[in-house]
DNA sequence: AAGTCGGGGGT
DNA sequence: ACCCCAGACTT
């Protein structure tokens, strides 16, 4: 197959078998880029109702810079990378006083923003405004990896540059095709190019495929190089008192950051410490652990639920929630999960 | 180049 | 239980 005929392939199937309803193609740049944020390193199943949710609060970008910060946060709890909601709120007050309100239309200027990349930077100049721009996402990847066998883990820097460059060659000529080719590629990635099983019998490519002809598929893209996760622990504090609960704001880097919270201490002694200071208390229980499995660790949570004796004088930057309201307080996942135990069998 | 950041779905 | 997903940013 020769490398134009890649484009005329995939467009003629993207326009018969592609996606055509998903609620953010469109042409207005603001939905796009909101709609690439969100699809970063997250599925489509997961994206939609966030999609939604948002949209309604922000319908455009001027609503979404006037916003507070942490209202941007609250919506995005659950979603995960919460950079990309601080990066999204502080990339929407740089249209608004760098580019006067207009977003820009160029891939360069595109990824001066905030969260974006040179990949998302070229999704939003496609759809928005049909330039000539290539993606290199994770389907992406996978379909070039496979249809033209190229070996190696793809985030190794000389891979991922032998794929940038393949992807530019790839390029339809014509900037009106620019849409459906890109839309195609990120279709036939998600629809038949699956990592699992992928459906070979149906893809306009498995006559050209290197990986179908060559029953490679399961090989290709060669995966990561393994990894021994780390275990590591923590302490949650949750003070009770007066049927309400204190949360606090956690910093805004690091994990969970700019999120509600539980108080976090090192060890049994750190803890004692904490409610010393806070007017001193009961703990009321011992606690089964909570396990969160991240990338890169796994984080075992163990529980610490304190009455304290002092009313609830709000100590330092948080709030005392009620106990009903706090699990939906755009809390990271454990804690909710926490949240709702304690919740359910509150201290007498 | 390697490490960090999350939650959820697929297998 | 493990893998990865419409990546970007920091060190």
């Amino acid at each position: 197959m020769q490398e134009h005929e890649f484009a005329t392939r995939l467009v003629a199937w993207q326009r018969l078998h592609g996606r055509h309803d998903l609620p953010w193609q469109v042409s207005d740049p603001y939905r796009v880029w909101l709609s690439e944020i969100m699809l970063q390193q997250t599925q489509v199943s997961a994206v939609r109702a966030y999609y939604a949710r948002f949209l309604a609060r922000f319908p455009s970008l001027p609503d979404l810079a006037a916003a507070p910060v942490e209202e941007v946060l609250t919506l995005w709890s659950g979603l995960g990378y919460y950079s990309r909601a601080r990066n999204l709120h502080r990339a929407a007050c740089m249209v608004m006083d760098r580019f006067e309100g207009r977003f820009p239309a160029v891939r360069e200027q595109i990824e001066q923003l905030p969260g974006v990349g040179r990949s998302t930077a070229a999704a939003v100049a496609v759809f928005a405004f049909s330039r000539r721009e290539a993606i290199l996402d994770g389907n992406v990847k996978r379909v070039l990896t496979r249809v033209f066998g190229i070996e190696g883990f793809p985030g190794e820097r000389a891979v991922e540059q032998r794929l940038w460059s393949l992807a530019e060659r790839l390029l339809p000529q014509e900037h009106e095709a620019m849409p459906a080719y890109t839309q195609g590629l990120m279709d036939l990635g998600a629809t038949v190019c699956t990592r699992g099983r992928p459906a070979c019998t149906v893809c306009p490519m498995v006559d050209a495929c290197h990986a179908a002809q060559h029953g490679r598929t399961a090989d290709l893209p060669t995966p990561r190089p393994r990894k021994i996760i780390p275990v590591r622990h923590t302490l949650m504090l949750m003070p009770v008192a007066s049927g309400r609960v204190w949360l606090e704001r956690r910093p805004s880097e690091g994990i969970w950051g700019g999120l509600l919270s539980l108080p976090e201490v090192s060890d049994t002694t750190a803890a004692e410490d904490w409610v010393a200071r806070h007017g001193g208390g009961d703990v009321l229980s011992d606690w089964p652990e909570v396990e969160h499995a991240f990338t890169h660790y796994r984080l075992v949570i163990t529980p610490v639920p304190v009455r304290l004796a002092a009313p609830p004088v709000a100590p330092g930057s948080g709030a005392w929630l009620p106990l009903a309201e706090a699990p939906d307080a755009g809390v990271p996942a454990p804690v909710k999960k926490l949240l709702l135990r304690l919740a359910g069998a509150p201290p007498a």
